[in-house]
DNA sequence: CTGCTAAATGTAAGCGCTTTCATATATGAT
DNA sequence: ATCATATATGAAAGCGCTTACATTTAGCAG
């Protein structure tokens, strides 16, 4: 590996020089800089970044700490964090909390212990309290997906709540009242979220709701369908099903499929997040968007501004809307 | 950030002392090891990996170099990976080359610049030589999903032109002789060993192969769309689409349904992956399966093996084989 | 040519660790 | 008690950079 102190033997300048010339911030004559740039290019040098950050205590990457490697929504929310930093010249570092606190603070305390400028996290599991503590901490942090109110100028949020209740809405609005409810996994914000919208929305319109029109799922395919086998099971005949994700709907259509059931005529589906396989579902999924994309982006951006003084304007907080697609029809 | 300094005077020792106790490799008495980890903990001191890696010119962290970060293909082999290294006690940094030549380089280049101790790399454009010169270079790499024949034992690989080949003869075993296929981008080099193994099943049958019968695409879901539209339009009526990766066949799915056609009965589709969707295609979609996973999973093993001079026995290539769903009705 | 200021460059002290080598201490055989 | 040996600890030199600060050089007014 050359060092600097090759480069600056090469052109006969001093490490100093050298070490400015590479930070493209200081004052050398452009006479220098081509010696120097020339030296570089001739024992291929490339600066040790580890050295860098040791020496500054900057290292210009940002640390994102997400749940799982492997589902479209956090895929898409990489893409678009990753794209925006790129395009400031920031590497970012990706870490997987796999939903379970002990390993989320590890790696928070990996990404750390790196010297990320900053953190952008989706923690399910860490309490508030742990992640207030890391913005009291001098590190930049931006919360993504989960709503904490005491340090809400750094979270960037959907609202669940809102397209719990959109999703409900409009299957009431299509003249359903039998209507069933796949949850998601209680110890995620946003599925408890979900859920108190869509409770809102059947109080709202004086629909009972019987225990038995619930069912609790974990977010995935499977359950999707093991949920819609169990609803079935409770002797309940919904009309409709709402589900907290859109995997599980895509569970829940194929078991339902399995089962001779015909949707929508027979059974409407409705999910969330609009994934990008939504829309390649037979029938096409009807959804709430989840514009994952632009948080990310927007993430990205908060986090910019407070790790390196940019000034972006920030929305935090994003409204879902109803995608309409043929998995529902009217009653 | 307190550092071992401040450690070491809290607990009465040198600095190399707690250094020890950090790296609990050496001889340190067990009452100066207690010392030292009590201090630590009144401290809640956390070793600055940085510095450690400057200093020992280790960093415990394997760089994981792949296209895309938001497929389900990458996705699995994101999650295989980072499992098995992250049993070893590894770190995982993950970097997207975007397909494109520069930035899969750049990527490269930042990873070892952090002094990452191995390297796991999918790339699609750079060159063999390149890559060859990587290991020549004195950090360890594993090159996944790509073979290159002079350093075939750094790879890990699936037999695409078998993959091809398969899906070809099925087909054609299943009595079908209009074939179209859509291949994927030829600058992907997966993308043309399948496109040679399905040369290769319709030689050996004696099919003819005319040019308006294949389409190549782009891998994503609206090119698989887009490419039997153009089959069609081409005058060419298949009886069954072969496809090069599973999102083109979700997406030719669509398309034909979009048009009146149903699958399988007046056409039959094959995908190529077996992704984690396939299964909730309708109908179920019959595909080659990827063992992307298992890959993944003795690429670590065999970065494991160069960087830390473990003994896994390894594997280097997986054969792939037909998953029979209900996308495919016999002629 | 002198003196002053600004620009360009160099010097050297770290950043927080690891690691070699030397030293000190304990252990045990004689 | 003596010496050899093993064990435990410390001192100090880096790892490859950045960055205050000092020094040199250039530029220019008088």
């Amino acid at each position: 590996m050359t060092t600097i102190y090759e480069v600056s033997k090469l052109a006969g300048v001093s490490l100093a020089t050298v070490s400015r010339v590479i930070n493209k911030n200081d004052a050398v004559s452009s006479k220098t800089r081509e010696k120097v740039l020339q030296a570089m290019q001739t024992l291929d040098y490339r600066p040790n970044s580890i050295a860098q950050s040791l020496a500054s205590n900057r290292s210009n990457s940002i640390g994102v700490l997400v749940s799982q490697l492997d589902s479209p929504f956090f895929g898409k929310m990489m893409v678009s964090i990753e794209d925006e930093l790129r395009n400031e010249g920031k590497q970012v570092l990706f870490a997987a909390g796999h939903n379970l606190e002990s390993v989320e603070k590890d790696s928070i305390e990996f990404l750390r212990s790196r010297l990320c400028d900053g953190l952008i996290v989706h923690c399910e599991q860490a309490s508030d309290e742990y992640l207030h503590s890391l913005t009291t901490a001098k590190i930049p942090v931006v919360i993504i997906n989960r709503h904490i109110p005491i340090i809400e100028d750094k979270c960037i949020v959907l609202d669940n709540v809102m397209g719990g209740f959109l999703a409900t809405e409009y299957a009431i609005l299509q003249g359903h009242k039998d209507i069933g409810y796949i949850a998601g996994p209680q110890d995620k914000k946003d599925a408890v979220e979900r859920f108190n919208g869509f409770e809102q929305a059947m109080a709202k319109h004086g629909i009972d709701c019987l225990p038995e029109q619930i069912v609790f799922g974990n977010y995935t395919e499977a359950s999707g369908g093991d949920c819609l086998s169990h609803l079935l099971r409770n002797g309940f005949i919904p009309s409709i099903i709402i589900c907290a994700n859109d995997e599980m709907a895509s569970g829940a259509m194929k078991q339902a499929r399995d089962l001779g059931i015909d949707i929508p005529k027979d059974l409407s589906i409705i999910g969330y997040d609009n994934t990008s396989f939504a829309q390649y579902l037979y029938p096409q999924l009807t959804t709430i968007n989840n514009p994952i994309g632009d948080m990310g982006k927007m993430a990205a951006r908060l986090i910019l501004n407070q790790a390196y003084d940019q000034k972006n304007t920030i929305k935090n907080r994003f409204q879902p809307h109803v995608v309409v697609r043929h998995s529902v029809s009217p009653r």
